[in-house]
DNA sequence: ATTGACTCCGTACTATGGTACGGACCCCAT
DNA sequence: ATGGGGTCCGTACCATAGTACGGAGTCAAT
């Protein structure tokens, strides 16, 4: 395995030096040991796995806290995969659940952009739907 | 119009006083001046009518940044409606790449999720995929 | 041997949208 | 007049995902 400094690991993951040690910082990658004699710290490959499985992650849509739980998981033997299953399911779920919300907020402009006559604010139907008097009101 | 101290004012506009005091900090809402002759602080209709705007646009996918800008426009004689239109456009815009990645990200979990054996973790479909060494190597 | 590039490390700061805390003050009811 | 609840205000803190900075150490090449 390639050994490379903190810069080269980083350049390899495609990310910057800084997010390798903010990983570090939150535990998700593990610091190399400082060698004995001195000098800098050793990276191997197992970083740039970790961190490309990290991005991949993030890919999907998981936060660092659940990638973190992911990287547990795959650490644990008694673990198989339908654990890891329940959690995309759960994710799915959650995304699914962004996106009726997002199309709520699609749909609702839509139709604030459709109604809008086009002429003094103080016409605005925009922002007639913005005060929101009508609600408990 | 409805004199209130800053606790009515946030029950009547359904959020807490925390709230309130911290889109004062913001700029979004005035905060009343203090009584000469000591006292409260006297919250009018005119704050509800504020935070209430403010919960609405949020609603709308609005940020408080976007909102504030939002609220000078309302402030300015010089502006129309278009303008209006033009950041609802601009937020529907983004609502729909949202939308669209969402959907990326929902798609790419189905297919991992209809992947997956269930078997030991080792053949975890899923973890393969974020191991991600399919790319770059 | 000196220079330039890089590492190391702690700390602080960014944006977002609030929430929490603590002490001082105030107002109203009993 | 005293107690309880509400207000006032600054400051600190939460999660999220990093980015920035400054000074010291180190390494490699000239």
């Amino acid at each position: 395995m390639r050994d490379m400094t903190i810069g080269k690991a980083a350049r390899e993951a495609g990310v910057s030096v800084e997010t390798i040690r903010f990983y570090e910082r939150k535990g998700l990658v593990e610091q190399p040991p400082k060698p004995a004699f001195g000098g800098f710290r050793v990276y191997s490959e197992d970083t740039l796995h970790r961190v490309r499985f990290i991005r991949q992650a993030q890919e999907l849509g998981f936060s660092l806290k659940e990638i973190d739980e992911l990287l547990s998981l795959r650490a644990d033997p008694a673990i198989d995969c339908s654990d890891v299953r329940e959690r995309a399911v759960t994710k799915l779920a959650e995304v699914k659940r962004k996106i009726t919300e997002l199309d709520r907020i699609r749909a609702a402009l839509e139709t604030l952009i459709a109604a809008c006559p086009g002429g003094a604010l103080r016409a605005c139907s925009i922002m007639d739907a913005l005060e929101g008097d009508r609600e408990r009101a």
